[in-house]
Order: structure tokens, then sequence, then C-alpha cells
RNA sequence: GGGCGCGUAGCUCAGUGGGAGAGCGCUCGCUUCACACGCGAGAGGUCGCAGGUUCGAAACCCGCCGCGCCCACCA
């Protein structure tokens, strides 16, 4: 019949053995992932890939995400969808820069000017030996900073694409970027100056989120509470004029060290105890300065004494107090976390005994916060204003996630975008975007409803993109920060750290009425939310001439009628972990409200965690450690996808190298099978003739839809389940009870069976394309030509159509059908199926008992069982006397299934040997 | 303090109104002509606790307990 017949090429003995090097290396050839751009826009499925932070290595975690990802890009593709799969790496940020320090021996100075011949002192951080001597790193400019860290960046980035080239991830490998490449920084360089033309993005001297140790700005997003002993110390104030009545003011507080720094004492309005403090002055211990007591209704009566201190700043709260009472600032906490010199006596610091402030705030200066903290309250100890015994209490504290002491609150000059007022508009994206799990939206909201303060996006460090702004230098010399210069579009990506603005010469920097370029970078969070357009290739309606650095990338996007970008944003998925909705997906969709006033993607796939075993974190300490390129090695990468496409989305689930080896049997069982199902197959008849054929490919069709729907709804993990569940049934009973069969003499039976293994392994082969690629292609080019992962995924409407042309031949008993109504017919076939498998079961379980082999004789079967089943079973019978190698099969009407199973005699005793 | 999720066999987890399940592990058996990287069979559970709705609850409702996570103005 067809040339499919003759051209089965499986080989003696399978393996699953070098499948991933083979296979990945057609793929590459063949481009088999590759994006067509000229496909129409309903045709594209576009991912937003998570690129991954490269400062580090790849984990099981990631592993685990990124394999639902492509599950689901596969089944896309397999759906007929062109998808457009990026990777992208994640190179921008802190954790490079610290590397880079280390490694190269450098650190960056953005004052320092360019050197295009610069060679890095070391290239492993140890250095030569004349220059280790001096541990001091070299100053390097912002420039040559950020070619070090590509240049560190770019071995890592390899190492993770043959991980993921292993791991069989479907990405299109001409599609990478990078969030510190040329491409991202002109994009994000972009979209803020487009924010701040929309007064969206604006500069302010404000209290900021502090990090002492890195010594920059740091976001709310980018904090975590962290567990830590204090003490709670109660401390007297005096009253201003409280002669005449001795009236006094307590208050509790954990940061003693700040009390020079109050600005003033609250109290809830409806708070009666206070009420004789209101509208009077409260006098600092030690320090002798007058603070207003005030009401505000955020103070808890309850908590303390009912009367709080604010300080400018202890906390966010005194952040909220400042700003809304009005209050004053006194500031004395330095970048660097230890506490300033203050101006006693001048203005800001009044005091009614100057010289014993300027005395006593002479033990605390140049101190840290705890040095500074123990030495207050030896102070208010020996001046008597500490009431009692400083009590512990161990309380949340913020902490920068990357940092190793609490964040501070210092006052400096960032650049902000808006987001506080955009909290509704951002909620109700929320609402149109579809969370998968649904529940994940919880957090998004939490989030966006607990927002205090706008999105703080400028960074004291060095590797990020540059604000691509410049200030001018006045006469007297003074940097007029409110006026900035802003670089033309067609001059980005710029960094004015080393770019000349419009109308100025390189030797003006710096100088009297010359210019300064804004030393700061963005917030790695700032380029990241932009994924979608750097993926998508969002620029400008020109090229940019000196875009020249986005590796082998020629701006097709440009050029083309058709900007890439307009084909695939806005995108079709986010894949990503729940610990980053407040980051990640939070900003992406901020900045896509605000630059193309629409959602960035409209389905969002939330994955979990992986945990250890034990329930604890993934441990090094059990010998050896477990990297993912040493489980793709030992159980190969079909079976470490299996093990992670059972994990449902978003749930967290435990590492289990157990389920590898069952992933593992499952990828051998399809070699097997399929090796079973196309050897000396007869040629197929042009209809499904006999019942238990038509009965399975109708069991299949149920399994094709159940498996469709739930991908549909991005459940690859019940995809997979309900495939998996009906292959091992269809192997274990349905090839057994047609093994006879399908070699019968009866060419029509024969046929049949030939007809439904076709169409059964050709729809197991795909259905579980998605999951394990390797081992689905390797069989697949057994008898198909052509890629699986662009075939077309399995119909189950063309399976139903298989039961529509009822066999003509009356070879099915039809019974009281009257031949009118097929569904009746495939019903008692269904149940054809169902006894067959049952009484098989049964016979088995008797020769297991008897300990007997399989293929044991029986003598004889009855089967009790209700009339309907046993009227069915008829239909199947042949086959499963075959299977089971029964001589006879006799039945009896029963209420429920029982059968009584005859051995045959068993054979005389073979001598021994 | 608020919210989300979870609690089912030794382990990992499906199951959401009507027979308590799968895989692994364990026990026993079988060299069966696709597969010993296999095949067959078996043992094993008061479905966290308590109440309610219902003819019927592992599932739905209420409360409680435990675990995990998110958020919070944590003085």
């Amino acid at each position: 019949m067809s040339a499919i017949e003759t051209s089965t090429n499986v080989p003696e003995r399978p393996t699953l053995a070098g499948l991933e090097a083979k296979w990945s290396a057609v793929w590459e050839r063949d481009g088999a992932y590759r994006f067509d751009r000229s496909a129409p826009r309903e045709r594209v499925f576009a991912i937003d890939t998570p690129p991954p932070t490269v400062s580090g290595s790849l984990h099981v975690g990631h592993v685990f995400s990124y394999t639902h990802t492509d599950a689901i890009a596969r089944y896309q593709r397999m759906r007929g969808k062109e998808v457009f799969y990026p990777m992208g790496w994640d190179d921008n940020g802190l954790p490079t820069e610290r590397r880079v320090q280390n490694h190269y021996g450098v650190r960056c100075d953005p004052s320092v000017a360019y050197d295009p011949d610069f060679a890095p002192p070391s290239e492993d951080g140890a250095g030569s030996e004349s220059e280790r001597g001096s541990d001091r790193p070299v100053a390097v400019s912002r420039p040559n900073f950020v070619e070090l860290c590509l240049a560190l960046t770019e071995t890592d980035e390899q190492a993770f694409e043959a991980l993921w080239r292993t791991l069989g991830l479907s990405v299109d490998w001409s599609t990478t970027y990078t969030t510190i490449g040329a491409l991202a920084r002109e994009i994000s360089q972009r979209s803020f100056l487009g924010l701040l033309a929309r007064k969206q993005a604006y500069q302010l001297e404000a209290p900021t989120l502090w990090d002492i140790d890195f010594q920059t700005a740091v976001a709310q997003a980018e904090l975590e509470d962290r567990e830590r002993p204090g003490a709670m110390h109660r401390v007297r104030f005096s009253i201003a004029g409280a002669q005449r009545d001795g009236a006094e003011a307590l208050i509790e507080t954990t940061r003693p060290e700040l009390i020079a720094a109050c600005v003033a004492l609250l109290a809830h309005p409806d708070d009666e105890r206070q009420r004789g403090l209101l509208g009077r002055e409260a006098v600092t211990p030690l320090f002798g300065t007058r603070v207003p007591v005030l009401t505000h209704p955020l103070v808890d009566p309850e908590k303390g004494t009912g009367l709080v201190m604010v300080c400018t700043f202890g906390d966010l709260t005194d952040v909220v107090w400042w700003r809304e009472l009005g209050l004053g600032v006194r500031s004395l906490l330095g970048a660097d976390g230890r506490l300033l010199d203050v101006p006693w006596g001048q203005a800001g610091w009044e005091s009614e005994d100057v010289a014993r402030a300027r005395a006593q705030y002479g033990e605390l200066q140049g101190k840290t916060i705890n040095q500074a903290r123990r030495r207050m309250v030896e102070l208010l100890e020996e001046s008597g204003d500490l009431v009692g015994e400083p009590t512990p209490v161990t309380r949340a504290v913020k902490f920068f996630e990357k940092g190793e002491r609490p964040v501070e609150i210092v006052t400096s000059r960032q650049w902000f975008i808006r987001t506080v007022e955009h909290r509704d508009a951002l909620l109700a994206r929320g609402r149109e975007l579809d969370w998968h799990p649904p529940y994940m939206r919880a957090r998004y909201e939490d989030w966006v409803n607990g927002l205090t303060g706008d999105w703080c996006i400028s960074r004291q460090r060095f590797f990020g993109v540059p604000f691509p702004v410049w200030y001018p230098i006045d006469a007297a010399g003074t940097v007029l920060y409110d006026r900035p210069i802003l670089a033309r579009e067609d001059q980005l990506p710029v960094d004015p750290s080393t770019d000349v603005p419009d109308g100025y010469t390189p030797e003006q920097r710096g100088d009297q009425n010359g210019f300064i370029g804004d030393p700061d970078v963005m917030d790695t969070w700032a380029t990241s939310s932009l994924t979608p357009q750097i993926a998508g290739r969002h620029l400008a309606g020109s090229a940019g001439p000196g875009d020249g650095g986005e590796g082998a990338t020629s701006d097709e996007a440009l050029s083309g009628p058709e900007p890439l970008f307009a084909k695939v944003f806005p995108m079709d998925l986010r894949p990503q972990a729940h610990d980053i909705i407040r980051t990640w997906l939070f900003t992406t969709i901020l900045r896509s409200h605000l630059d193309h006033d629409e959602l960035p993607w409209r389905n969002a796939a939330i994955s979990g965690w992986v945990l250890d075993p034990d329930r604890k974190k993934m441990s090094k300490s059990k010998g050896n450690v477990v990297t993912p390129m040493h489980l793709l090695e030992e159980y190969g990468a079909d079976a470490v996808r299996y093990w992670a496409a059972n994990g449902r989305p978003g749930t967290d689930t435990a590492f289990d190298a157990q389920q590898m080896k069952v992933g593992r049997r499952l990828a051998v069982k399809l070699l097997n099978a399929s090796k079973f199902a196309l050897a000396d197959l007869a040629p197929q008849g042009e209809t499904l003739t006999h019942p238990l054929d038509r009965a399975v490919v109708g069991r299949l069709a149920a399994v094709v839809e159940d498996a469709t729907s739930s991908f549909e709804e991005y459940d690859y993990a019940r995809a997979l389940q309900r495939a998996e569940e009906f292959f091992w049934w269809f192997c274990d009973y349905y090839l057994e009870l047609v093994k006879g069969r399908r070699y019968d003499d009866a060419p029509q039976a024969a046929a049949s069976v030939s007809r439904a293994l076709r169409l059964s392994l050709s729809s197991f082969q795909r259905l579980f394309a998605p999951f394990l690629p390797f081992v689905c292609e390797e069989v697949w080019s057994w008898w198909q030509d052509g890629s699986v992962h662009r075939a077309p995924w399995p119909d189950a409407g063309e399976l139903w159509g298989e039961l529509e042309d009822r066999p003509g031949d009356g070879e099915i008993d039809r019974g009281g059908d009257g031949g009118s109504d097929g569904r009746v017919a495939r019903v008692r076939e269904d149940t054809a199926l169902a006894v067959a498998a049952d009484v098989l079961r049964e016979v088995r379980k008797a020769k297991s008992q008897a300990q007997r082999p399989m293929r044991a004789p029986i003598a004889r079967v009855v089967v009790h069982d209700t009339a309907e089943r046993l009227s069915a079973l008829q239909l199947g019978e042949d086959d499963l006397r075959q299977a089971g190698a029964i001589e006879r099969i006799d039945t009896a009407v029963a209420e429920e299934l029982s059968v009584e199973v005859e051995l045959a005699e068993e054979p005389p005793d073979r001598p021994a040997g």
C-alpha cells in the first residue's frame, strides 16, 4: 500500500543512548525550532522566556520550570502555531558586578575615561606577581567594566546554552538576547526617555531605601523580612516648660541611636492618656532638642506607651508620618551606615544645651548603627532617661534581599517611575490576565495593594543600563540636576560617562560651564521589565547607526515591512516562578501599561519550586552535588523532563530521582512498544473492522481529548498523566489481546489490527512528544517523514471519525441496536474490551498464584458476569482466547464479575537442567 | 494581623457528590517469541480533627489543628 509500510526502519535493539546528541544536531541542522517571521500574527505563539541570571549556575529548579515551558511550546507548535521562543541571559546586575570585581581585580569608576586598549590586570583574581603586593583593585571606566562583564558572562552563557540544548528546549537559538547588550540598553533607555517625556518618570531628592554595604538605593520589591533579636527601650522625654506640672513623655523604641534624629512625638488622636501633652513640645534626652507632640491616626494606642517617636528615618512608617505631617528633617545616618557629624546649634540642630548635645553626640559620631546603639543605651542609663531595663524582643527587620545588614532610609536624589497613581489600572490589568493557576493572582493583588511609593529605579552601581542623561554645570561649579540634558533617540544607547551631549566637547566634562553624566545605572528590573520588547526587538522606526552590539543579529526587524514586534506583541505566555511576581511580573505589566497601554501577554503560567525529598533546601551535604548536567547524563534528558513535567503548575515539587527512573522506563517502553507495533506490520485496512480495535481507538480518542483540553489550560502535568496512564494500559492489555490476531491468516482481521496499531502508535508518539522529545523523535523517525515536533497534534475528531464507518459484513452482532445508533454499538464494543481485559487479569492472577508461567495453557474458564457484559464479551472472545492461552470459555449470568480458571494439567517435569 | 495553598498507602502525589486510586518502595511469582532498563500478582489507608448540608461527603459549608508561602504602618 503506501510507502510508509515498506519504509519502516526499526533497529534490532533500540536504545536511549546517544539520542540527545543525535537529535539536537538534527534539529539544529534543520532549523526545527526556527521562528518563521512570515507567519501571520494569528498563528504566532510568543513566549516571554525568563532570562536566567548568568552569574551563577543553573540548578534543578531551572530545569524544572523551563521544562514546563518547553512542553507548552512544543504543544503549541504541534497545534500549528509558529512559536516564538527566544532565550535571554540576565547578565545585568549586582551578582555579575561582584564576580567581575573579584575575578579581574578591578573596580568600576564612572569618572574614569574609557580606555579602548584596556587589558585587565588579572585573569583569575590572583593578580600577577608585581600587582599582588597592592590588593587595591584597579579603577576602570564604566564601558571597560561592562566589557569585562560581557567577557566573563559569555562563557557562562555558552555553558547554559549547552545545558538547555541537552535538556531539549525547543528554543530558537538565533533569537537570544542579553539584558546588558546594546539592544537591551537601547530599548531600556528609549523607554525611559519616553516615560520622562510623559512625566511618568521623575527625579527626586527624597528618603530612599538604602543598603549601607552596597551603598545604593534599593526598591521596595527587593526587600525581605528577616527575624532579628533586638531590645525595646523605654525612654523619658521631658516636656518644655513643665516645671509647673512635672509632665513628661515616655516612648518605647528599638532604635534609641536615632533619638537625635527625632522630629516629633505622636499619639493617636483619640488617646485620652496623651491629651495633656498635645500641642506642647517634648525635649529629647541628652540632646535637648524640642520636638512637637502631634497626633496621627496610624499610631496604635495599644503599643508601647501609646506615644511614638518619629525619626528621620527609622523605618517606612516614619516616612509616612514625616510626609503627611510635613515634619522637618534631621538626618544623621551616612551612606556608609555610620553616624554623621552634625552641626549642633545651627538650624535644624537646635538644642537647649548645645555644649551638652555636642558632647553627648560626640560619643556616637562615626560609629556604626550597632555601636552607636550600645553607646546610646549607656548614655541614657547614665543620664537616667532610660526607664527600666531594655526588654529583649524579636522583630522582623527589612533587608535588601542580597544584603547583609538591615536597609536604612537615607535621603538622596533618585529616579522614580510612577506606580502608585496607577494602582487601580494595574489591578485591572491583573484581572485581565489569565493566571495559571488562577489563585496566583492574589499575590499580585497583595503586592499592588501594598505599594507604598513609586518605583525607585536608580542604583549607585556600575554594571547596568546607564541613564541617558547629563547635567549642566554652571559657572560656579554647581551641578544643575533640575536641568537634565537628554540623549537624542538616535544616539541610543549612550553611556553618559563616556559619550558627550550635544553642544559640549569632551574636555568640558566636569568643568565649570561644562557638564557631567548621570553616574547611576538602572535597577536590573528596569531593564528586565522590558523583555517582551527586547525579545521582540522593539526598536525605533529607523535603524540606529551606532547599534552594532547585539551579536550576529542584523536588524531585519527594522527594515522589513512588518516589524518582528508587531508579530509577537502582546505575547501569549509569560512563564515564571512565583517568587518574582512582585518584581518581574509586576514591573513588566507596569512598563507595558505605561508604554503600550495593554498587557504584555495574555497568560501567565506560574511554576513552583523544587524541594529536597525531606522538604528542606536542596543540600550539597550528601556528598555528591547534583548538577543538572549530571542528572541528564545519568538518567537521560527525557527522564529528567518526565520528572519535571509531573510537577503541576504552581505546585512545589520534591526532587525525586526515583521519578526520573520512572520516566526512563516510560521512554524505554515507547521504544519497545513502537518496535513491536511496527515490526512485520501487515498492510492496514481501510477501516477498523474488529470491535476491540474500534474500542481501543475510541478510548484513545477520549484520552486525546483530555490531554488536549488539559494543555489548553496550561496543565501539561495532567496531559502527561492521562496519556501515560492509558499508554501503560494499552501495552499491558490491548497489545497482549491482539498479539495473536495481528499475525492472523485472515487478512481482514490483521488489517484491522494493523490500522489500529498505526493510529495508536502515531497518537502516542505525538502525545508524548512535548515531554519526551528525544525518544519520540527517534521512534517517529522509524516510520514517518519529518520531525514529530512539527507533526500535527493528535486530533480526537479524526479518531472518532474512524468509528463512524460501520463494518458492513455482519462480523459484528448488532443485536438490538438496529444498526441505526452507532453509539450503542460503540458502548458494546468498549464493554467487550473492558470485559476481555478483566478476564485476562483474572487468568493472569490464577497463573501467578499457581506459580505457572504466563504462557501456561488454560483448559477452561467460566466467566460469571451480567448478561450485558457476557454478550459484549463475544466480540472479543477470540482475542481473549489467544492472549490467555485458553482452550475453552464458558459463561454464566451473575450480578458481578467472577472467573473460574482451570489450568491445564501441568506438563510432566522436564529433566532437570 | 490579613491572604493564598496544602494535609489521601512507608514515600511522591492523582482524585472534587455515589465502588478509596497510581507510581515508587515492600512481598511473592514468571527467562512470555516488543521490552529482565522486563512481565504478572499481592499486602498496605478511620482520605488532619470535629461539626453541618445530603438518601449518600475524601470531595460542598463552618470551626479548629498542623505545614508552606505571600502581603502588612513589625514604634
